[in-house]
DNA sequence: TCTGGGGTCCTAGGACCC
DNA sequence: TCTGGGGTCCTAGGACCC
């Protein structure tokens, strides 16, 4: 890790403007200055809202909102499909346009990053660097991107967010605080829903007001966040820029939201066994196990529980993730309980797996690892859909018989 | 308005060990 | 024989982010 001293730290933050509509909007063109919604999309399902042009936030329609919603304040939009493959593409070309300004690259999520610009002339080298980066984004890629150009993480952050979208807002050093103190609360990136209204309690609204307040203050309201907030306030954020290790780390997982609640256990098994499946081969292809075994379930009422089991040894057999998840449903769940939504999660993560394999080969290898290895493979030539396991083909088949016989209920007993 | 999916980090309590 | 302190691992929940 090499040394700087804080204040020669220069960062820029660069985020994507509505990413997701963005790359639609690339793909077809007919779609530019249309109000435009991605997510949500299969008709009367229960989704939310991923990304909207700003054409169609103008009608006020919001990220994580409801389609149902959205489509009542802008009928017009156009609602299309989550197409996440295409934008991870798009993202992979992106990060790799990054790479080329500087080796000093932390990614945040898949449309943005922070770029450490210290090195290219003092600060106002990094300003121009930052401006060409935008204007290359743009060149090369057809995508808009929002910058912000500060000595610091937090207010590079906050700064590329105020102007969106295509905003460029350069914070000299010194003048954070000025820069910060109009600004709400919520804008110190950590500050959400619960933390804005706890803040609010005190009559805090804006950040100039939280710099009113004494780090033992903060430190009693918010224990150790108190001091981070205490700090954030004041422009000051020494945290460096963070060149990802890669893998080790981490959690893989897996949920799904049912169109109606389920209470079979069939269903509920079937459901399992899909997320299981996910996670696993995700682990698989990541070249990842996992030791602890994580099932979410969430209640009609939206009460969400999680229940964990710690293996002796890590994992990533879809048959032991799947059985190890529905063990923990069968202890949780109790007769006529309904779910909206299960899911399969897998953490404390390990690529030790890895070595064994390559010591003992294919000789090592367990009939549930064999099963996976093939399936994986067979899913990889011919795509995932076209395989599915015998299981999940009888669970189909119950079902459809359920259907023929009508009058039967759908929704009688639960498990034993 | 009736609330997705994939993550990270933090806290707090209990079990267990020395 | 009524009671300490610290460390580690595990579990559950919650806030927050994009």
């Amino acid at each position: 890790m090499r040394m700087e001293t804080p204040g020669e730290r220069i960062v820029a933050h660069v985020d994507m403007d509505a990413f997701y509509v963005a790359v639609e909007v690339l793909d077809d063109p007919r779609l530019r200055g249309k109000a435009v919604v991605v997510g949500g999309s299969p008709a009367g399902s229960r989704g939310v809202v991923c990304s909207a042009s700003y054409e169609a936030r103008a009608f006020g329609v919001r990220s994580a909102m409801p389609a149902i919603t959205a489509k009542k304040l802008c009928p017009g939009a156009v609602f299309l499909p989550v197409r996440g493959s295409r934008y991870s593409e798009m993202s992979s070309r992106i990060h790799a346009l990054f790479g080329r300004f500087t080796p000093r690259v932390q990614p945040i999520s898949i449309d943005e990053a922070f770029l450490d610009l210290s090195g290219f002339g003092g600060f106002e080298g990094a300003v121009r660097e930052a401006r060409f980066l935008k204007k290359t984004i743009l060149e090369t890629l057809g995508l808009t991107a929002s910058v912000g150009v500060a000595s610091n993480k937090s207010v590079a952050k906050i700064a590329s967010d105020l102007e969106k979208p295509d905003g460029f807002v350069v914070v000299p050093p010194g003048t954070e605080r000025d820069f910060l103190d109009p600004l709400p609360v919520r804008r110190i990136w950590g500050v959400g829903p619960k933390a804005g209204a706890s803040l609010a309690e005190l009559g805090i609204r804006t950040v100039g007001q939280l710099r009113e307040f004494d780090r033992d203050t903060l430190l009693r309201r918010f224990g150790k966040w108190g001091n981070q907030l205490y700090l954030l306030c004041r422009g000051i954020d020494d945290r460096d820029i963070e060149i990802p290790e890669d893998a080790g780390a981490g959690s893989v997982s897996a949920q799904s939201t049912f169109h109606r609640d389920l209470d079979l256990w069939e269903d509920l098994e079937e459901q399992l066994l899909q997320l299981s499946e996910r996670v696993s081969r995700a682990a698989r292809a990541k070249g990842l196990a996992g030791r602890t075994v994580t099932l979410r379930a969430r209640y009609p009422d939206f009460r969400t529980v999680t229940r964990n089991r710690t293996l002796a040894s890590p994992t990533r057999s879809t048959d032991v993730l799947y059985r190890t998840a529905a063990e923990l449903l069968r202890v949780l769940s109790r007769p006529g309980d309904r779910f909206r939504l299960l899911g399969v999660g897998l953490s404390r993560l390990t690529d030790r797996i890895l070595v064994q394999r390559g010591l003992f080969e294919e000789e090592g290898e367990t009939v549930g690892e064999r099963i996976d290895r093939v399936m994986d493979q067979a899913r990889d030539r011919i795509g995932s859909e076209a395989l599915v396991r015998g299981r999940l083909l009888k669970a189909a088949r119950r079902r459809r018989e359920r259907r023929a016989r009508r009058g039967g209920d759908d929704t009688v007993r639960h498990h034993e």
